[in-house]
Parts: structure tokens; sequence; C-alpha cells
DNA sequence: GCCCAGGCACTCA
DNA sequence: TGAGTGCCTGGG
């Protein structure tokens, strides 16, 4: 069974969720594939996106999500946390055979993969090339603070820009902004999606290849960027971004510590694990980063 | 002060 | 076609 109903209560401005599995909400946000979020507690956090604040509180029983309504929960977060999907399907499939995998899975059991606004994950992709984490989250809070719309009720809480608000930007804003280098990149990708050279309407519609050497007409955006583009804010479930991490951690376990072309490893990743290798991508790439395998 | 980070573009052979 | 190198910036 690959989808299910899921059940859940609202309880005045709360949505709990009683049965779950494969959701650990600290393993979900902290995996590197999102950057809007804030820790509070152990598996207390809160995050900013499609235009909402939403604190995730779960413990042995429960995740509480709040504030939000059963509407709201229905159309923007059960997508948003891919929440219909059984991952004991995917996790069952990917672990078959296959020792890493199994292991990877077993380290992190509770990621799932976001769906994320595509303009959002478009810019901020562009910004995580050579960059660290923290880096990436502080730049993104800069370019929301500066054009993105304050969310009202909450302390230094803003959007991410739409693309209308991000056409005010130039180079020199951005840099002030730390985007760095990547200043002209963000402004060809609005610019790109503005004119409707890239149809954010029309994604949807585009077979992952094709889709692909779209983005790639961005300036700044290559094979990683695209691909991540497409895992987290396209649904392309079986892209395999590979990164240092995934290179290294590919490296270590599949090919006998020898160097290989990145498509030697993405076709090997096409041929393993298939339409659910996006997935693979990232219970490896968690493992690797965590565990700093293959790192010299 | 140097190195490096979830890459990419550009150059030169 | 592939290897080598520079790039904003800031934390270690």
């Amino acid at each position: 069974m690959r989808w299910y109903e899921i059940k859940y209560e609202q309880l005045g401005e709360k949505i709990i969720l009683t049965e779950f599995d494969s959701f650990i909400i600290s393993e979900t946000l902290e995996c590197g594939q999102c950057f809007r979020f804030l820790k509070l507690n152990h598996n207390d956090y809160m995050i900013i996106a499609h235009h909402k604040v939403l604190r995730i509180t779960q413990d042995d029983e429960k995740i509480i999500f709040y504030p939000t309504n059963e509407s709201e929960f229905e159309t923007v977060w059960i997508p948003y946390f891919d929440l219909k999907r059984n991952y004991n399907y995917i996790k069952d499939i990917l672990s078959d055979n296959d020792f890493v995998l199994r292991d990877a899975v077993l380290y992190a059991p509770g990621i799932r993969i976001l769906n994320q606004d595509f303009f959002e994950g478009l810019i901020s992709f562009i910004i995580s090339q050579n960059n660290r984490i923290p880096r990436i989250q502080q730049i993104i809070q800069n370019i929301s603070q500066r054009y993105g719309d304050k969310i009202e009720g909450f302390d230094n809480c803003y959007a991410f820009p739409s693309v209308e608000q991000l056409l005010e930007a130039d180079v020199s804003a951005l840099m002030l902004c730390k985007t760095g280098f990547r200043a002209k990149y963000i402004l060809d990708a609005v610019h790109k999606v503005n004119t409707r050279e890239i149809n954010s309407s029309e994604i949807n519609d585009l077979e992952t290849r094709e889709l692909k050497s779209t983005l790639m007409k961005i300036a700044g955006v290559g094979d990683k960027v695209s691909d991540c583009v497409m895992l987290f804010s396209c649904g392309r479930k079986e892209v395999f971004p590979t990164d240092v991490w995934v290179k290294r951690v590919m490296q270590y376990f599949y090919f006998n510590n020898q160097p290989v072309a990145i498509q030697e490893m993405q076709d090997f990743a096409k041929k393993h694990f298939g339409e659910y290798a996006g997935f693979a991508q990232q219970y490896l790439f968690h493992y690797a980063r965590t565990l700093q395998i293959g790192k010299k």
C-alpha cells in the first residue's frame, strides 16, 4: 500500500496527529532539504512555509501542529509534509537486499521528503552552492526580511518573497543580504521566472529531463541545484542529487572507495533505486553527513 | 592567515 | 571533453 488516509483531530487551533509512522520532525527538518526552521526544544520546531508560521511539537504518542485548522491542514500541511505517503513501503523496498540503505534507513527512520514551494526552492538551492547550511539559512532570512511580507502575529517572521517582490532586488542589495557571487544568479532566476521562460505553472507538465534542461538555462543552476529543486520543490522523487556527501558515501560503500564519475553514480542510482532514488538520496545524505562518512 | 563549505562558470589544452 | 581555478563570506 503506497498511500493511506491519515487520522487526526482538531482541538482549538491545534491539529493533533496520533497515528503516524516514519515521521520524526527533527530528522525531517534537519536532513538538509529545508532551510526555514527554528529549533525551540527537542522535537519542537517553528517553520515558515507557504506564508505561514507553524509550530510542530512531537512526543512518543503524538505530533501537534499549531496554529492551524482542519482545512488548512488538509490543503497546506498534509501535502507539505507528504503525510499520506507510506514511507514504510519505500523503506522496505530500499532496504531489501541493500545493507547500506538498510543501515541508512535505520539511522534516520523519520525522514520525510517535504514538498516545498517551487520559487523558494529554486532561489534557496541557488544560494546553497558552495555554502554552509547555517549561512544559507541566514541569507534566506535576510532576503525574506528585506523583500517578503511580514507574517502577522509573529515577531521577526517574514514569508519568502514572491517573484514580483524580488523584481525589486538588484545586485548591490542582494550583496547586502550576503548572497555573495550568487546575487547575479538569483537575479537571472527571478528574471526567467518573471518572463515565463521558466513557467512555474507549467512545471508539472514537463518530463523530468525536459524540466532539468529548462532549469539549467538559469545562470548558476547546474546538475546538483536543478536536481535539488526537482526533488524538493517539484515532486520529482526519482532524481538523485549528487553532492559531495552523496558522492563520498556512494564511493565509500558501492564503489570500493575508488574515484567514480558523477554520471556513473547517477546511472547506478537510477538502476538500483529506480523511482525511489530521491528517498535513497536523502537517507544516504543524512547518514553520510552526520557520520562524516568518506571524508578524508 | 588559511582552509573550506550540499557548485558553477569559465578557461585552456 | 575534461581538468583546473576563482568566487562572497565567515567559522574553525
